[in-house]
DNA sequence: ATCTAGTTGAGACTGAGTCGCGATCACAGC
DNA sequence: GCTGTGATCGCGACTCAGTCTCAACTAGAT
């Protein structure tokens, strides 16, 4: 059953494929309406093994190629987290926020922030330097409180 | 010819390997005296096509293995510069000064820059949630004054 | 000079991501 | 509906950075 924020998003997905040309298949069916049922970050694997436990075979260059689409349809970011040699992370632009990461040396443990006076700060600077912002990743490694010992 | 901040620093490494059990080897040398010597960013490959154009021939193995060396003795850092895709930079911790960078997705172009008010804040943020910051990373994605067009 | 544990290079391996290609399928035109 | 054809699919080979294994070599203590 989905919700009906979701079915709109699948429309938007739909519509956006007509736009370029591009097919309706029944893989970029399952695969988008799988990752815009993500809340939580996702890697590629993640998501074809969802599928998969689903009963939905694709494959890897399917999910891929699909993933392509969907941040070019503006419904998936890939996340700026970086966790040192792990798969890129994906996630839904509808339920998430941007945010930044602190990630723990100790742990593994994830916090997310955001800092709106450092976004001002940062556009204050890209204006200095005739730069135009796009995106940004702005992460801390460290240590979270139980890893301070 | 080797400057005197060179010789100083090639010592540090020296005392490095003696404190830590670890043995003098030419290759090491010869990649410390080399990656020292480099002011830009650089990455594994950049410093074994070095070396061979001087003769000395290490293994890509021993370039990372030496790295890890020279990262840990603080000589040498990695950069948090994020080319998508490419591989990982180093940099020279003696010559270059803590920086963030600007990537122009237009043409490539690397803009450095620092702020010392977004590390305060940045700071400010850590302490709020106990955490320990060690090192960090901020990068910005745009267009350059040139590729706004 | 000798001994031995640390180090090296070669090449196999890994894992994320990409690519080429023959088979298949969506969908515009009839 | 049926058809034709270009888009899309899956498979498996490939790439590329980085790691690992292991036999041969060697720094440096004795």
């Amino acid at each position: 059953m989905l919700s009906a924020q979701h079915a709109g998003t699948l429309a938007r997905f739909g519509s956006y494929l007509a736009r370029k040309g591009l097919r309706s298949t029944p893989e970029r069916r399952a695969i988008a309406r799988e990752a815009l049922r993500i809340v939580e970050h996702f890697d590629p694997e993640d998501l074809q093994s969802r599928l998969r436990r689903k009963g939905t075979r694709v494959s890897r260059a399917t999910i891929y190629r699909t993933l392509e689409h969907l941040i070019d349809s503006g419904l998936v970011r890939k996340t700026s987290l970086d966790l040192e040699h792990k798969t890129s992370f994906y996630e839904n632009t509808l339920v998430r926020r941007h945010h930044e990461h602190m990630v723990c040396l100790g742990c593994g443990t994830v916090i997310e922030f955001t800092a709106p006076k450092i976004e001002a700060l940062q556009d204050e600077i890209c204006r200095k330097h005739h730069f135009m912002p796009i995106r940004h990743t702005h992460q801390i490694m460290g240590h979270c409180r139980k890893c301070r010992a």
